[in-house]
Order: C-alpha cells, then sequence, then structure tokens
DNA sequence: GCGCGATAGTTGTTATTACAATCGTCCGCA
DNA sequence: TGCGGACGATTGTAATAACAACTATCGCGC
C-alpha cells in the first residue's frame, strides 16, 4: 500500500510539465512532419522501427508493441503505408497466422527525406533545452516507467525473422 | 542555425524513452480513469482546470489553451460534459462573444470521486520512480519546452473573469 | 493424432479529433 | 459613426482511433 495519498509538489509539477510539454511537441512534431515530409509522426515511428529491424521487417504485434499502437490501428495504418508503397506486408514462413510489415526502398527513401525535418523538429523543440546529464535522467526515468507498464518490451531485443528459405 | 545535424545518444535515447513511456502512461491512466471513475483523463483535466481557476470558470478559449486541445475539440467535450451535468456553459458579460465553462457541484464531486484514482496512478507509475531531484529536472526541461512552443501560456495566470454583476 | 485454449491479424462499429468554413461580436481608426 | 480585420465559438465533414467479435492458426496435453 502507498503511504502518502498525495504527490509532493515537485512530482505534481513535473507531472504536469510532461503532460502538456509532451503534448505541444508531438502536436509540432506532427504538423511539422504532415507539412514538409508527408507524413504523421506515428506513420515516421513506423518507417524508424522498421528501418532499425533485421532485414527491415516486423511481426505486426511486434511492431504494434514497439510503436504502443492497437493492433486494429496498426493494422490499418500499415494498410495506408502499403497503398503509399512505403510498406509491405509478408507471410511469415514460420507461422502463417504471422505477417511481416516490411520497409520498401520507397519507404527508406521516405524516411531519410523525413529524418532531418523531425531530427530538427526534436533538436530544436527538446533537445535545445536538455543538456547530456538531464537527458541521461530523462531516460531513466521513462525507462523506468516503460518497465513498469510494459515489462515484456526487453524481449523484443531478442527477436530474429524467419531465416530466407532457398526457394 | 543548428551546429549539429544529429541528436546525442543521451539525447536520443531520451527523446524515445519520453516517447513511449508517456504513451503508456497516458493510456493506463486513461483507462484507469474510465474503468473507475467514469470519465477520461482529458475529462478529468479539464475538470482540474475548472476546479482551480476562479469562481470555477473559464473561459473556452483558455480552456483550450490549458489543456492543449483544439477550440472545436473542447466544444464537443463540453458539449459531453455538459451533457453529464458536470459543467454548464455561461456567457461573459463582458465579450458577448465569450462563454464560460463552468465547474458544477456534479462535477466537483465527480472530480473528488475519481482523484484518488488518477493520484495512485501517477504515483505508483510515474512518481515512484522519480525522486525530487529527477522530478525538478523533469519540471525545469519540460517548462523550457513549454515556453518554447506555447510562450503564451503565462498570461492565463493574470486571468480574472467577470466580477459579478448585481442581479 | 485430436481437441482446445491461446495467439495473430483483420473487420464492423462507434467514439474521438482536427481542419475549414461560418456566424456573431469586438475594437481600432478614419 | 461606421468599416474592416481579428477573435470566440460552433458546425460540417473527414480522418483517426480503440474495442469487440471473428477467422485462421498454433501448440500443448493426452
Amino acid at each position: 500500500m502507498a503511504e502518502k495519498d498525495f504527490l509532493d509538489a515537485d512530482q505534481e509539477r513535473a507531472w504536469r510539465a510532461v503532460l502538456k510539454g509532451h503534448a505541444l511537441l508531438v502536436g509540432r512534431l506532427d504538423s511539422d512532419l504532415r507539412e514538409h515530409a508527408d507524413m504523421s509522426l506515428i506513420d515516421y515511428d513506423v518507417l524508424v522501427q522498421l528501418s532499425e529491424a533485421p532485414e527491415r521487417r516486423l511481426p505486426m504485434a511486434d511492431l504494434a508493441r514497439a510503436v504502443v499502437y492497437s493492433r486494429s490501428g496498426l493494422t490499418r495504418l500499415v494498410d495506408s503505408l502499403e497503398r503509399r508503397s512505403l510498406v509491405t506486408r509478408e507471410r511469415s514462413r514460420s507461422d502463417r497466422r504471422s505477417w511481416y510489415a516490411v520497409l520498401t526502398d520507397d519507404g527508406l527513401t521516405a524516411l531519410e527525406a523525413a529524418w532531418p525535418v523531425h531530427v530538427a523538429g526534436v533538436r530544436d523543440y527538446f533537445a535545445a533545452h536538455t543538456d547530456p546529464e538531464q537527458a541521461r535522467t530523462l531516460a531513466t526515468v521513462f525507462g523506468a516507467v516503460i518497465a513498469e507498464l510494459a515489462p515484456d518490451h526487453e524481449e523484443l531485443r531478442h527477436y530474429h525473422p524467419d531465416q530466407r528459405a532457398t526457394p
């Protein structure tokens, strides 16, 4: 059980600042990307995850966890990315229920066009106000939050895609 | 102009942790409130802002800025709160374009029922991983983000509602 | 080998959200 | 005084999101 029912003043201020600052930040990053790179922030996030995955691919369920999105939402998001040729779907050879979302060459090109826009935003709106020590603090705190609320997310590190079968 | 095109590793990690941790956190806080207090996180946020405002009221535009929400979105949100008798609208006497959202007694009761749920969530999922020094760092960093992206938000502190006219 | 609970993904449906356009009001200025 | 741009709020509309239900498949236990 908790010992206190209230948050102390510092914690309260911190939480409110995070809530409001985050809302402003993602709102701005999203509209910057829409305006200059023709994609939303969640599109960008999906493309980044895929670009960093082995063979540029991730099963839908793992991708949904990685970007903290509902499975049904991801289905329609990947539909949209597929219509724009940024991503394709491939059936897993080892589990016939599972599909990979795969980053296409066009998708990688789009990502490479988008990232300077995004990085400039993160730098100017966020990192410019954050020294390295503060950055480490943020990573620690939110890392602990992630570990608390999604302890299974570590497993994604150990994921390996199907080995390519000889056709 | 910026001197660097890349974020350093600490800043990158911090930003990613914030993005993911925030998504998990608000998702959980929202579903906790829906389950145990019959309101969403944004409903709660609106009620809190009103409860802290003089005479429990705020013009729609100020309220929208305070909770970082579009004006049209707030219109429909307040419609919903009004249907549930948690809030009412009152026309401003000094500016006939402007309407106040006013927290009702029922709204205050609902808020008092909801806040233990919310505070417990913030404490357990967030504050438990955040010592006072870290909390101050978060408030500093996100306070700077807010000042960068919404410099006009300070003005809200100076707001005063209509003085009550003698009927 | 067979059944059965669990899992991956999609679809039906509904709620939520933002943008653009609109209406009424305000206020600075000639 | 009255004109014109700005502002507050709402509405029409379309995009986006989640939940629940459903299908197909997996893999454990016997």
